[in-house]
DNA sequence: TCCCAGGTAGATC
DNA sequence: GATCTACATGGG
């Protein structure tokens, strides 16, 4: 791997275990615009970064290297050494191996705390498409704008005082629902400091689990992909339907229980749990994918 | 039209 | 403790 700096860009050749697509569309962020194939306007840490990849190279535009190396290098955990991590998840596991064969592209972004409990709040019985537009909503309504391509302007995730002085009807007003109340209260107690980044990264993933699910509207599910994608906790197995039917159809092959599943994860991917959620949980989406296609 | 969605809280058995 | 149900809204 190699960091070069031409035309306002950021080139990082021979990068490995990538593939832009991946990353962005496995369900992890909901901050994204496809431009064309694998060319993509995303917004984190109150920028907006126009990135493509070809083959090998990842190039970020009108980016210094100093924002390079201070805010994306670790957003796309690019330092990871995901070769790895696959193979330790690859061995003895047939199942593990169809998946990275499929989506073994895909790295764990590094989001912002806030941002991602917001979210996946928003996201508890709701599809994908439909988080993604309410999120949209929320930030333009609320952010700030960070920058602009073809037309469209492009809007910051709110900050935590913007996001405490929203009120609920506000939150109703984004279609997020019934979960409106729900990221009324967050919102406020992310504002009081009592839930701090801080303190939550240097607790136990049990620790902070059990702070995250003391908030209203946040249970397992929720606190597990907050801990995952927003704090670092890559042993997290946050188990969906989606996890939970191809993890019943690939390791059980009967119907079970949601904790029953979390433990055997535990058990068998433990601190890898995170990478073998994301891989599986793209297996499964592109495999009901199929079977549309399939259908028709 | 009906079923369901990256679930969770509160009620009920 | 385990299971059932309401919850807003809209995609397919």
């Amino acid at each position: 791997m190699r960091i070069i700096s031409e035309n306002n860009n950021v080139i990082i050749k021979n990068i490995k275990d990538f593939t832009l697509s991946q990353t962005l569309e496995c369900g992890q962020c909901f901050r994204y615009d496809k431009i064309s194939d694998e060319e993509y306007i995303i917004v984190a840490f109150n920028r907006m970064l126009h990135i493509n990849q070809e083959k090998d190279s990842l190039i970020f535009h009108n980016t210094t290297e100093e924002e390079y190396e201070n805010v994306w290098k670790q957003y796309f955990d690019i330092e990871r050494d995901y070769g790895k991590i696959k193979e330790i998840l690859k061995k003895n596991d047939e199942n593990m191996t169809k998946a990275i064969a499929l989506q073994g592209g895909i790295r764990i972004l590094n989001q912002e705390f806030r941002e991602t409990l917001i979210s996946f709040i928003i996201s508890q019985n709701q599809q994908i498409v439909r988080i993604r537009q309410i999120i949209a909503v929320l930030c333009e309504k609320y952010g700030e704008p960070v920058g602009e391509y073809k037309g469209k302007t492009y809007y910051s995730f709110p900050d935590t005082d913007v996001l405490a002085d929203i009120p609920e009807e506000g939150y109703r007003e984004c279609k997020a629902g019934f979960r409106a109340k729900y990221l009324f209260e967050a919102a406020k107690i992310l504002k009081s400091g009592e839930l701090d980044e801080k303190k939550l990264r240097q607790m136990t993933r049990e620790e902070a689990g059990v702070k995250l699910t003391a908030l209203k509207g946040v249970g397992k599910k929720v606190s597990d992909c907050t801990l995952l994608f927003g704090l670092g906790f890559r042993e997290a197995f946050p188990v969906d339907v989606w996890v939970k039917r191809i993890m019943e159809e690939l390791y059980f092959n009967k119907d079970v229980k949601k904790e029953q599943i979390q433990e055997f994860a535990g058990e068998k991917f433990g601190k890898y749990g995170g990478y073998a959620q994301q891989y599986l949980f793209a297996y499964a989406r592109e495999n009901a994918d199929k079977k549309l296609k399939t259908q028709k």
